[in-house]
DNA sequence: CTGTGTGCAAACATTTTGCAAGCAG
DNA sequence: CTGCTTGCAAAATGTTTGCACACAG
């Protein structure tokens, strides 16, 4: 399991990417680097479906199934590489873990997400937790609001 | 718009839901109530599937079908009686709003859900939201982690 | 009566799985 | 070569919609 895989080059990333792979016995493929360097590149937040475009477009040879992006992130997910949050039954939104941790501001007009980091937020769950016997892995915190665009 | 339903009385809250659905030119029916009374009868989290079973097990006669339980659910959401949780692609779980504010600990062994309340980290989210323009309309906390009894 | 609500079945959207062929190691 | 990986199509899952009949107001 990676500690943590913050700040990252993309040489970086790929390397790790390679030594989880090796490690659990599978293949480093080109189907998987394109997805692991859109995603690099476009430090936006996907949908599966976003994403198998995105790879469509910038490598149209590879001709990729929606599938293998699935099957890919879900990958990334299990490895702590990616990070989903999710939208109801609108499905879910991956990103690259690559970056400190953070939470989500989102605008319930546009659907804009604003990342916002709050140690002290942090500090409290972690007090939360033990006075319930949890043991922390993960959490989510999304602010649901009208950012200022959509405001006027 | 309800502004808050918390602590009410199950004679209350109909009242409530009857005032709502004639202002809507909604009409109130056996089905509506049905799923009403056993939300208020089971302070638990649901996901449709098992509050559709739940309301055929409790009022046989009525043959409520699972599409009721999804747009009565809907219904209740949009007036804020109802409130949700998703869980990725796993669906959504939904609560009565009749309880005071508080968010969620979630064990990823069992699925059990623990409530709790904290004050400071309300305050810290509006802080959040007035730094980034946001209007704040909603929130969701969710702590992952093991539980107590998971963890032996 | 009128028009909303209902259950059913079918449609939908999203995600997962089975399979035969392809390719990394 | 071996067996993991891929894309496709099909299946599975969760949710919504169209429709004819039922029922609240």
């Amino acid at each position: 399991m990676i500690k943590s895989i913050e700040n990252l080059s993309y040489e970086e990333l790929l390397e790790k990417f390679k030594v989880l792979l090796k490690a659990n016995n599978l293949k480093y493929t080109t189907q998987r680097e394109a997805i692991l360097k859109t995603l690099y590149d476009h430090p936006d937040h996907f949908t599966p479906e976003n994403l198998y475009m995105l790879v469509k477009e910038n490598y149209p040879d590879l001709n990729t199934g929606i599938t293998t992006v699935y099957r890919t992130l879900n990958l990334l997910e299990e490895n702590n590489i990616a990070t989903s949050i999710s939208f109801g039954s609108a499905g879910k939104k991956f990103e690259l873990g690559n970056k400190p941790h953070h939470d989500h501001l989102i605008c319930e007009e546009c659907g804009d997400i604003v990342e916002f980091e709050n140690d002290e937020i942090e500090k409290l769950q972690d007090k939360i937790a033990k006075m319930h016997d949890f043991k922390l892995t993960n959490h989510l915190m999304q602010l649901y609001g009208i950012c200022k665009k959509c405001q006027d």
